[in-house]
This record gives structure tokens, sequence and C-alpha cells, in this order.
DNA sequence: TTCAATGTTCAATAATTATTGAACTTATCA
DNA sequence: TGATAAGTTCAATAATTATTGAACATTGAA
């Protein structure tokens, strides 16, 4: 029983509740991350924004942006690759994902990707 | 002593703050309302609202709006007018509030403006 | 098989936000 | 002047959200 997540239909993302989960500085600055490094999917898991608090608040803060239809999880090995649902926004609420991003652009980046954890570093 | 509003400077208007405060049913639709029956401003008071709650949550909500950016309040005898602030909000997040109008427009309006309390009916 | 890495869940707590009712202010109207 | 209408403020409470740490599950790798 892989207990897939749940994620919202696209018709079903509600507007409110993308605000709502938007309203928050450390979301919004996930998403912003996620938007401008997180082209290839491959590298955005949620440690990825470890900076951004401890595991367990990520967590949940991660579970907001996939519940409100605003983030896509995909469970690969023990890691949980995140993605923008960008088209699914753009259809559904059309400019509003891209003035977001463009204006979140602006803000300081409370978190370095660069400082990401690289302990155990097997990178590439 | 007018004990003036507090409004924030063009400039000054943050986006997460606007989120928090558009993450909200009763605020998310008084600036629909505001945006849909507020071409002319004389109509719009604190009470033309109170189909969405009391009182004194009308004057918090308001309150947050206000404090936010979004709107402006301007005193006027014993009532206060209120406005959008559409042009600081689109120069400082251009398409923003639009895509949330837009997006908006399709929610319920839980409140129906024609409801007002016309108690004392002095119309026109 | 054992270990380490990645995340989740749960219960407890902290912190923030929203709602109420009563009392108050200010301005208008008769 | 006195009454009413429109809003605010305050303190109390309710409700929601966020954060923590401990325990747990799952996967991949030595």
């Amino acid at each position: 029983m892989t207990n897939a997540l749940y994620h919202p239909a696209p018709e079903e993302i509600a507007l409110p509740a993308v605000l709502t989960a938007l309203g928050d500085e450390t979301r919004l600055t996930i998403i912003s991350m996620l938007a401008r490094f997180g082209e290839d999917e491959r590298n955005m898991t949620c440690s990825y924004f470890l900076s951004l608090g401890s595991k367990t608040a990520l967590s949940y803060h991660i579970g907001k942006l996939r519940e409100a239809g605003i983030i896509y999880v995909r469970p690969e090995g023990t890691k949980r690759l995140l993605s923008l649902r960008r088209a699914d926004l753009e259809s559904r609420f059309p400019g509003f994902l891209d003035s977001i991003l463009a204006s979140a652009a602006q803000l300081p980046l409370n978190a370095d990707p660069c400082e990401y954890p690289e302990k155990s570093g097997v990178q590439s």
C-alpha cells in the first residue's frame, strides 16, 4: 500500500486555499526556489529546503503546498521530488503564479540554496 | 486629532502581507465586491458588508486589508469609504490583482450585495 | 543484514488569528 | 439638545496554525 499522496485535481484547486498556502514566508520562499532552481526536478527534495526550518516543519509546509494544489510531490526511493504545478495553476488562475513569482523574485531569499547540507556529499 | 488611518506607501506594500490578507474568505469576498460594485466609491462603506459578519469582525478584516495596502479607507462624516488600491497594487505586483479578481469572480458570493441593510433607506 | 539517509506521524505546546459583546467616539439628523 | 447611525477599541475567548521532539517507516547501500 504505497499510501499515495493526495493531490487535488486541477479543477479542485481553490483560490482561497492557494492564497492561504502562499501567505507564509517559508512557503513563499519554497515555491520561489522551486521556480528558480527547480528546472531539474531531481534536485528538489524536501531536504533541499532544510535551511528554512526543521525536517518536521518542512514536512508540514510542503504538505500544505501539496494539498493546496501548488506543488506536486513524487516519491522516488526514500526521497520526494518536488515540482511546481505551473500548468495546472496557469489554466486555473491565468497569470496568477507568474505575477507571484515575479514579485517574489525581489524578496530576500532567507535561504541560500548553496548552503544546502551536503554532509554525506555524494554529489553528481 | 483626526487620528489619520495608516496606509502603507506603495513601495511598502509587501507580497507576503498581501497574500496573507487575501487568504481569507471574508476578505477575498470584500475585495471582490469592491471590484464589482465599487465603481462608485460613495456606496462602499463598511456596513455594506455586514452580511459577511458582525460590525466588529468587519472592522477587523477591513483593518487587515488596509494595513496590507490592499484598500484605501477614507473617513467621510461618520462613514468610511472603501476603495481598492488598484493602481498601487498594479505597479507593485503587475498582473497580480487582476488575476485574483478574475479568479475570484467565479467564487460564490456568500454575500448578496442586494441584501444590504437599507433600513434608513435614503438611497440616492 | 545492518546502517544511514529521507521523510512521516503523533501528541504537546506555542503562537497567531478571528470572533464576541460591551462600552465608547464622532458625526449627523430631527 | 437628544437620538441615532457608523465605526472603533478593548478584553476575553475560541479557533486555527505552526513548531518541537520522539518514535516510526521505508529505501538504498555497505
